[in-house]
DNA sequence: AACGATTGGTTAATCGTTTAATCACCCCCT
DNA sequence: AGGGGGTGATTAAACGATTAACCAATCGTT
């Protein structure tokens, strides 16, 4: 028995029946004039030879590869799973492949890895756009995901609200004194959830932010973000614009000897995939991806099925509410009232950390 | 001015400098005969008119799309972007794109997402096998990263020796009795890593393994890892096979009063992104991605290329030593000697959480 | 009964590239 | 001078699918 059998075409079923190729090929789309009888007869051979179109040959003809390109801008992004998987579920969902492509974070990378894509054919392209980077017209379209809040932005979650919903939980807690963490404030999206989080500030509640970059410009990286400093100041939680970042504070405030959430809340961005795994859980807030990539992809076939219409550049999304997907609260076990010890957290420990002699 | 300018192709060229296509395909590719001045002149002219082949035609002809596949087990595997950027990176270099296919972690989908790949016309795939399943004969070349000790493999870490140097770097730091944490027994990869942890424990040291995923099923889900205790039984250091387990080591331990790391080190695997973000950073060990990713990408084009001698099936790597690629420890700040403390923890500790009444 | 409309199918061109086969020359050698 | 051997280019056939144009029946109408 020969594994390799040879592919089948168009040609093979043709021949096998009898007909012209261009009968079987209107069989199968359904597209042409063809009885049902033989239609029938044409698509049981074709499933018994196990046919599949070459996408090559379609391709060739039809002008469209079916394949979508995915651009993402940083060099390790730990979003990148959850981005890549809704993306390409949708895409396969709509019929389309997915090509990635990484911008290693520089702009000069960004355009050359579009080239790239755009040379092997891509049909259209999702992007995550490097900070500050404003995609133009690349002669196909584009399918931005960013922040409402950034022009020529496709579809994205609601930073803002989400910020918000972070906010309106800690405030329903109990909470007055909150640090609202960030990284860069050059950042489109951390600047659209610190804003979120600040609007919902009612009176009578303390806000202050800190940005790690700074800190870590003026003190060197790795430096602490001063947490527990502040929760000696009367501070009961922390807002983090990110995972990351209240993974850091977490750590910091735990090692400074903070019981979280007993002495500080902790809250972060994204639920990646360790918010569920350090102790306590990390109450966080997460991203629609599916949501966001069922827009995206949408906008970007209708555009190339839109024909000569399409856009050459950025794609909206169908309407301005579908462009700016809410984000859902995940509350975990590191948000709680402040106050007073729920439980303590002083057993076995000791100066010799914690280890009985 | 006309932005949507058309893609050129060959006859353009042809049909500009009056010769024929196939000259002009001759003189790009330099593989007919062409005298060198009209060669250049039909690069230069190429140059101009921004020529760039088209694949689907190329691909036609020659049926090959120089594209591979990528699968991907884990629904988010932490690892995904480490991964992914490699084996992108190198086949960029070696002149391939990269599609991607999710298996969702289910052995149907992950035959159904080959399908898909194939469909499209892969001249290879890239495959990190869920756990247990063994890649067949699937008609195209395939290129397997997982662990040395799985039959079929074609390149990966070499987890062993990994585990063995985390193993040397505790004992060297004078640790005698050492925990060491896995997830799933059945796991190809977390053996090979608690394997070589275990060969290299000297005369004289303890070392006890728990599994995550045995204490989840008898005491449900979330259930502590119990390390202060073993802390208390005298266990200095806790070795975790990836660096998903080690932060919740870390964070229970630090949660429940054990500075970390005083009182405990704690080691973890892979150097993923949040281990050089967390307080203290963790001492991990990191796969050499960049090296995995060309060994796989270069046994599959050698397959590819190779034509019709080519593997149908899983190709394997130009020597044994290949195969099996070296892992670096990474020491941080988790990691430390044992004993009495270096530093106290207790500063700002105190029944409600750490805040001064 | 003849004509137009409809149905069911075929022919052939086309997409862009590669490549085997062929051809027209010029040069060199006997 | 005439043939062999290069050299530099052209011709034409493929790859596989799609689709416009065409053709041969059959059917319905008046």
């Amino acid at each position: 028995m020969d594994t390799r059998r040879v592919r089948p075409n168009l040609s093979l079923i043709a021949a096998r029946l009898d007909v012209s190729v261009a009968t079987v090929s209107n069989a199968l789309s359904g597209k042409g004039r063809v009885s049902p009888e033989l239609a029938l007869k044409i698509r049981s051979a074709a499933n018994d030879l196990g046919y599949v179109p070459t996408m090559a040959g379609r391709a060739l003809r039809t002008g469209r590869s079916h394949v979508l390109g995915l651009v993402l801008p940083d060099i390790a992004n730990p979003l990148f799973p959850q981005i890549a998987q809704a993306i390409e579920r949708a895409a396969a969902e709509a019929g389309y492949g997915v090509l990635i492509a990484d911008s290693r974070n520089e702009v000069s990378t960004q355009t050359e890895a579009i080239g790239r894509l755009l040379e092997r054919g891509v049909d259209g392209i999702v992007i995550v756009p490097r900070r500050g980077t404003r995609v133009a017209d690349i002669g196909s379209p584009v399918a931005v995901i960013d922040s409402p809040s950034t022009p020529g932005n496709t579809v994205s979650a609601d930073h803002w609200q989400g910020g918000q919903a972070v906010i309106e939980h800690l405030v329903a807690l109990g909470h007055r004194k909150i640090v609202l963490v960030g990284n860069n404030p050059a950042s489109n999206v951390q600047n659209d959830r610190i804003g979120g989080m600040k609007s919902r500030l009612p009176p009578g509640t303390e806000a202050r932010v800190i940005w790690a970059e700074k800190i870590e410009a003026a003190q060197g990286p790795g430096a602490p973000l001063g947490l527990a400093a502040l929760a000696r100041e009367g501070f009961t939680a922390c807002a983090a614009v990110s995972d990351l970042l209240a993974l850091r504070a977490l750590t910091e405030l735990l090692g400074a000897g903070v019981a979280v959430p007993e002495g500080m809340s902790v809250t972060g961005f994204d639920d990646l995939i360790w918010a569920q795994a350090v102790r306590p859980a990390l109450t966080t807030i997460r991203m629609d991806m599916p949501a966001i990539a069922t827009v995206a992809v949408g906008a970007l076939t209708a555009a190339i099925e839109g024909g000569s219409s399409g856009a050459r550049g950025p794609v909206m999304a169908p309407s301005p509410e579908a462009g700016r997907v809410p984000m859902r609260l995940i509350i975990r076990d590191s948000s709680a009232p402040p106050g007073p010890a729920i439980k303590t957290n002083t057993a076995n420990r000791s100066s010799n950390g914690g280890i009985p002699e």
